[in-house]
DNA sequence: TTCGATTTGTTCGTATGTATT
DNA sequence: TAATACATACGAACAAATCGA
């Protein structure tokens, strides 16, 4: 009897992952009930909860009481609390503005196809930008998405969105970034970067590879970020706050 | 009627958090069985796992099928999973060996006594230490303690400790590192932390400024770190990796 | 405004499976 | 092997929030 060595709430998790990332629930809307969920897969509603439980601790799901149980939607709020972490000296954040500089097609070179996951010369899209904070430029973006996953994108959809970049990529194209891995590491701006940043040739920035996944792991996109830290910190925080 | 606005079961984590606070429970050793908490806590067991299970969800507890819940060790392992975020140029990461370089009291500054929650002019202790990754110097720390939380604490013990800071802090004074603030920024290197770390004065160099809380976000160390980022990388993972 | 239907949140209880000692 | 502990799964009842008639 089913002892295939996977509980059934994770093989329920599971197969509700495996329909959010085909789309067939989209961001913002809500999945069934919790009865009619519980009927569909042929489990209790307990056993419901706790797959349900999970993706919730995850981000992928949102739950309100007497509402329902909806797609997590990368609001700008949600942006900001969970991948933004530029803040000022005293911990606060703000929503930065976006300058784009380039919008172009151009071909996936080996470390570029490593992180995304794809082949060396396939079509990727990159962008150039650079992120005010109270009208100052304090960070530079070079970014790169595998064109495979965005047909259709072109720098007028990018520069008159009017969300995140994420959100963007959400909305229009139902991907979903979940996760994200960051290296940092402290180097001398070069020339290019210190212009628009607006500093001195070999001032100390801060650098940020970033790689962002979506469901099972598929990468979203890679980029390249410098950080001006003379008046912004980047918050890392580690363990886990007491709801 | 136990109307008070709060679920029993976030009751239950407040007691089962309060008995930890004042160490009636201590690091390493089992808690009482669900069975026997149901009984203490006058709740069903169903509530008593929900409750655990949040202390487990912030790493305050350790559940082990046929074992029992216990109360989480800072064993290095644990440290290297949770707390240290140095990783070489891949993402590996590897347990750093202390070269201890000072230990003296001292008494609170301003900024300080702010950061601790204690009052200006307050005993600390002041401790400077390198950090070496494969014999190479990488990371020099300044670290300051409120001599209050850990009387008789000398360089000797300090520096003749087997585990790590945290680990010997838990181990021999009961306090219990849970969570880490950390604020980053790219700096030219001074002289004292240039020659610490083998670097030219101004070369680029990251600098962290750590608070590391307890229970009830009780402050229990702050520390500035300076680390050199050519061969290793600050790794920062946002939003949560799928179990 | 009120009421009732719907949905998630909390709590209880029970039974069985699996890992450890 | 037996006892103990956590893990999974089921079901039921009521509370609290939401929404539309």
């Amino acid at each position: 009897m089913r002892d295939n060595r996977l509980p059934l709430y994770r093989l329920v998790k599971r197969q509700i992952a495996d329909l959010l990332r085909e789309g067939r629930w989209k961001h913002g809307q809500a999945i069934p009930s919790e009865p009619l969920l519980a009927r569909r897969f042929g489990a209790s509603i307990g056993t419901i909860r706790k797959a349900v439980d999970e993706l919730v601790a995850e981000h992928v799901l949102v739950r309100q009481q007497g509402r329902g149980t909806f797609v997590s939607s990368h609001t700008k709020d949600y942006m900001l609390n969970v991948f933004f972490q530029i803040v000022d000296r005293d911990g606060r954040k703000e929503l930065p503005a976006t300058r784009l500089q380039s919008f172009r097609r151009a071909r996936a070179d080996a470390r570029t196809a490593e992180r995304l996951g794809i082949a060396r010369g396939d079509p990727i899209f990159r962008i150039e930008a650079v992120l005010t904070l109270e009208g100052r430029p304090v960070i530079a973006d070079s970014i790169r998405l595998p064109a495979k996953l965005f047909p259709d994108l072109t720098g007028q959809i990018f520069a008159n969105r009017d969300s995140t970049i994420y959100g963007l990529l959400q909305s229009r194209f139902g991907v979903t970034v979940l996760r994200i891995e960051e290296l940092l590491a402290a180097v001398a701006a070069e020339a290019r970067v210190a212009a628009q940043l607006g500093l001195q040739t070999g001032e100390p920035v801060l650098r940020i590879e970033r790689i962002s996944y979506s469901y099972r792991d598929l990468p979203v996109d890679t980029r390249v970020r410098h950080v001006r830290t003379d008046r912004y910190r980047y918050l890392s925080e580690l363990g886990k706050r007491a709801p």
